[in-house]
RNA sequence: GGCGCGAUAGCAAAGCGGUUAUGCACCGGAUUGCAAAUCCGUGUAGGUCGGUUCGACUCCGGCUCGCGCCUCCA
């Protein structure tokens, strides 16, 4: 039985679906401007966890991720680079899903672009100004009446006379109320523009969600997610203007991942601490940092550090050990198999994958005494996570080859350390041993057979 | 200032009112020509002050510290 906390009701609840059987799933993706950093990696490694998972239980999964692909930062990003929005959209989506595949990503089932959901951004914006919810402003934007949607802050637990305690920003006169978000913004000279009822402009954030979830999922769905940094204000700009339009309740649970950390502060683009996945792909294998958002709850922060990522990897490479003498193809997985009880367990305590990962290390010490079942079900409950499907020995080698030794170089050193081995010549063969610990090659003799890996 | 989250061993990270988390690192042993890997074993915890309890790392409260949101952000 699924248990999972809600952020809506701050509360672990028994996941119970609209329809039996099935789930729908709406995630925020991601502003496409630039490449990815590790923020956006876990966003996408967690919920496609939690869709697996979801699959692995017997639901039937619809998943939407949307792509913002219009706002200001695209708009400015293309001035610079002298092209169009949509040119660097385009570029930073095919860059992303590079980026995805890589982490072992599955495909959302739909990927919505904001842009080919502007008729139903402005249905839905029509409908709020009808039920006075939403007003058009003397400078041509069309903005949200927080006021007039009694439930304002539920989400994020805030009241709008608190909010307007801190209230940080100038307030803008086109504004009935500073917390008043816009829906619609009038066009401005030489940016992309949709024609309305309140003539040419182009839609705000928030409104693309609410009606790209609309269209795809329904007005009432299951599940939805995104990092912790949109529930307020994005989601309860959703909520506002979803539930305002429609009547009904928007999402069921809400799921909220914790934030990627550099030094103990958050990483983001203002502050300028990002890693892109790209750069530390070009140094950890991508599925160590798979591994690595695995490895902690998906609630909990995350902090980055090179030393983080070098200790998973160690982890990691004891998993794969263990299935150095494992069959590639596993046979199906026995879910009577006491571990993968434990590890069904811990899934379904709000997706606990720290919990899950121990149960792999205890099947790896029992695959690593002999027990070949052991070895099978830590291979398939691996691929549950999307881990542990590659050759044990494939990712045992990987790593930096470009500025490391060749294999052949590797082999013949190899062949030579074994020709001095046997002539008792240990002073050549510890020389050569150490050649290539320099190098940062691992040999491991074992049944008469040296075999090697990456340090 | 308002709201919220967290504090676990050298590092990372979970569950749990009483019984080994787990990984990395470390130490002892086995194995090895020596290593590595592996196996066996030991040790190292629960910010602080109170309360509840037969018993608290686990529940409750105060304090301290850290983080996040309140502006775009995954």
């Amino acid at each position: 039985m699924l248990h999972i906390t809600n952020s809506f009701t701050r509360s672990k609840e028994e996941f119970v679906p609209i329809t039996p059987g099935k789930v729908r799933m709406y995630v925020c993706g991601m502003t496409v401007y630039d490449l990815c950093h590790l923020g956006h990696a876990r966003v996408f490694v967690v919920f496609d966890m939690v869709t697996r998972w979801l699959r692995t239980s017997g639901y039937q999964v619809d998943y939407v991720r949307n792509i913002t692909d219009i706002d200001d930062k695209i708009i400015r990003r293309a001035n610079e680079n002298n092209e169009s929005p949509a040119e660097l959209a385009e570029r930073f989506i095919a860059e992303m899903h590079t980026d995805e595949r890589a982490l072992g990503v599955l495909p959302p089932d739909h990927e919505p672009r904001a842009t080919a959901y502007v008729a139903q951004m402005l249905d839905l914006i029509a409908q709020l100004e009808k039920k006075g919810l939403a007003y058009a402003a003397p400078n041509g934007d069309v903005y949200y009446s927080v006021r007039s949607f009694p439930n304002y802050g539920r989400l994020s637990g805030k009241s709008l006379d608190e909010l307007r305690a801190g209230e940080r920003v100038e307030v803008d006169p086109n504004k009935r109320d500073p917390m008043d978000f816009v829906l619609w913004k009038a066009a401005k000279p030489g940016e992309p523009a949709w024609d309305s009822p309140w003539g040419p402009g182009r839609p705000g954030w928030h409104i693309e969600c609410s009606a790209m979830s609309a269209e795809l999922l329904g007005n009432h769905f299951d599940i939805h997610g995104g990092g912790q940094d949109l529930q307020f204000p994005h989601h309860e700009n959703e909520i506002a203007q979803s539930e305002g339009a429609n009547g009904c309740k928007l999402a069921n649970y809400w799921l909220h991942n914790g934030f990627v950390r550099v030094d103990n502060e958050k990483m983001s683009k203002s502050l300028g601490n990002f890693f892109t996945i790209r750069e530390i792909l070009k140094q950890y294998d991508a599925e160590v940092v798979r591994f690595f958002i695995l490895r902690a709850h998906y609630r909990s922060p995350l902090n980055y550090s090179d030393a983080h990522l070098d200790d998973a990897r160690s982890a990691l490479s004891r998993l794969y050990t263990a299935l150095k003498n494992a069959p590639a193809a596993a046979p199906t997985l026995d879910w009577q198999h006491p571990a993968a009880i434990r590890f069904r367990a811990a899934m379904d305590d709000d997706f606990n994958t720290a919990e899950a990962l121990a149960v792999l290390f205890d099947l790896a010490g029992e695959a690593n005494r002999g027990d070949a079942i052991a070895a099978q079900t830590l291979r398939g409950l691996g691929g549950v996570l999307g881990l542990l499907q590659r050759d044990a020995v494939d990712f045992l080698q990987a790593g930096a080859k470009a500025d490391g030794l060749s294999e052949q170089a590797i082999d013949a050193l190899i062949a030579a350390r074994q020709t001095a081995r046997q002539e008792k010549n240990f002073a050549e063969s510890d020389r050569i041993r150490d050649e290539l610990i320099a190098a940062g090659i691992v040999l491991e003799d074992s049944a008469g057979v040296t075999t090697w890996r990456r340090s």
